[in-house]
DNA sequence: TTGTACGCGTTATCAT
DNA sequence: ATGATAACGCGTACAA
């Protein structure tokens, strides 16, 4: 008989209501004596009745979901365990609370335009995670514009419109320095991401400005795409330098695995030849030969955290700028003091 | 004025005509002489009407929208290149045709089950997209009994009631087998996943078989989870044995990585002493010292293919299932001869 | 507490 | 054949 599934109208009419005083109870608002909510709800329970988020989401104009563009070629994503995990991390804060993660994945930055817009002229989410910050970025505008919520992952390049949940590299960075110079490096190169994201110049900036301070050259510096490609190519551009650096700063772990393989390749000893150290901490890292020093950073952390809070801002609430535990080192095995110095006429 | 976005009631008293007509015009339906339907065409442009997909959703009874969901650990998606390729791919058939994916990310079965049917009971899709098919896997009936439409990455262990899209892996671990084989190796041994996931024991079986066609033993397998620890471990063990292998065969690339890691630790040269071979092609593998001999898979053509067979499934269409172009062997370098044979007693 | 309009597009029923 | 009218899907909000 009853084919379809109830609704709130068959709720009412079983418990002798009306159908508004039924969405009254189902929400525990006031103005609904304690009896009748109870009748209510045991009527709805009867019948088995599940609100209908369509419904709910046309009358309330929410979508009880939030979106995360991600705009970098699949290639480097495979790569980088940055994403899974703060994926994970939002759909932990998200599942409780029924709310619901809309993905897209694009490759150029108008493709990532594109699909804001198609998100919001939609109407998929009420807000998006943005993340991959980069100079002057478009999106927070968008956003703006689009009338969507948005909660950035780190702080953007100028004032912002919506609450940043940032997690700071520059300690992991500078750490990985201070450990090389320590270790007795001095010619120390950096192989940095795209200079327009913001958290590739930023491990830049710290990098040049952690070997500045210890009185050295920081302008050794390579820029990348992020892909294990680019890591390779950088890295032996950096090798066939006159005066190669004697350890390599990657700011990915697959960048530093491939920098690893290139210069194990050209006949150098990882780390006695050549310190490598990485950023974010993968799993197999820990599995080279050698093992991977790098930089640990908790990206499901980041992704809870800044899921919650863009669903309260959301709800309405005030919700301010707030910052995670920084990036951390974790020495492993391919850092090592460098190798004795040679004469510079040796060559 | 119109601070809201224009309706088809809008449209309609532009246009002079009812709002179902509009309807009508706008979704090409017979019923509507040309001249009025270029005129509420035009009116529709004139007010830059755009269609509510939640009204539109709420009446059809259809969330545009794919569900995916992925329920392995974090670390071990974050390692394997499969998925970001496979989500892309998704994403191509999408975003053409207004869909949207989504994403959900759990850990255990359990969980996963429940995403399920969060996404049913809320309405959040019209099909999904079953991938890491699992022995009598649960999620077929669940889909059936949730009434949601299905495709399943691979062919299930039994007659499924939804199309499967599926890329054979057994020419790759075949071939592999082979290359092997023909380089001079005897004693091979496998790296296996999760027996309970398809694609784990039929790698496993085409190992064995393809082992056994030779005359060879292929009972060298140690099951894994797929993550890079777990092959760290496996490879131990193998290396461990009174009568190790000279060739492993990995079920994934993360495996493999940790595996040669391993391996060069305890002392052996890659390829000389032990050759290792990876399953699904990531990019850093070509940069590893030796490069990864590995098996590629057309992941991302796989997740577009999937994603647009589940359109039309849901369209209504009868959708076959289909075959993708299978796995290949891609040699590189961590592949060679074994090292000539040592008196078993030389030990 | 109730009744009812509302959000917005789709579709079945009627009228011309 | 062309078009209008109204009901529908389902929960929310507001006046009564």
């Amino acid at each position: 008989m009853a084919k379809h599934r109830p609704t709130i109208a068959d709720v009412a009419l079983a418990a002798g209501v009306s159908k508004g005083l039924v969405s009254f109870a189902l929400n525990d608002r006031p103005g609904v004596s304690a009896m009748t909510r109870e009748r209510i709800l045991a009527a709805a329970d009867e019948l088995g009745w599940r609100p209908s988020l369509r419904a709910r989401s046309l009358s309330t104009d929410r979508a009880f979901a939030l979106g995360l563009v991600i705009a970098r070629d699949p290639q480097i994503i495979a790569a980088d365990p940055f994403f899974p995990a703060l994926i994970a991390g939002i759909e932990t804060a998200l599942a409780p609370v029924g709310q619901a993660l809309v993905l897209s994945m694009v490759v150029s930055e108008q493709a990532e335009l594109a699909s804001y817009r198609q998100l919001a002229a939609h109407d998929r989410v009420d807000g998006v995670i943005i993340t991959d910050l980069r100079q002057d970025d478009p999106r927070l505008a968008l956003a703006l514009e689009l009338g969507l919520q948005a909660v950035t992952l780190g702080h953007p390049d100028a004032p912002s419109p919506f609450p940043a949940v940032a997690l700071d590299d520059d300690p992991g960075i500078r750490s990985t320095v201070d450990h090389l110079v320590g270790l007795g490096h001095r010619r120390i190169a950096h192989v940095a991401g795209p200079a327009r994201m913001l958290h590739g110049s930023r491990r830049r900036n710290s990098f040049a400005s952690a070997l500045e301070l210890r009185g050295l050259h920081g302008d050794l510096i390579v820029e990348t795409d992020f892909s294990a490609s680019d890591g390779a190519r950088a890295t032996a551009e950096l090798l066939a330098l006159a005066d190669p650096p004697t350890a390599i700063v990657y700011s990915n772990d697959p960048m530093a695995i491939a920098g690893m393989g290139v210069a194990q390749r050209a006949g150098l000893h990882i780390p006695d030849d050549l310190s490598i150290t990485g950023f974010d901490d993968s799993d197999v890292g820990q599995y080279l030969n050698p093992s991977l020093t790098t930089v640990t950073t908790a990206a499901q952390e980041w992704g809870r955290t800044a899921a919650s809070a863009l669903l309260r801002l959301i709800e309405g609430d005030d919700v301010a700028d707030i910052e995670l535990a920084p990036a951390r080192l974790v020495i492993r095995g391919s850092s090592a003091s460098p190798p004795p110095r040679t004469p510079a006429t040796a060559r």
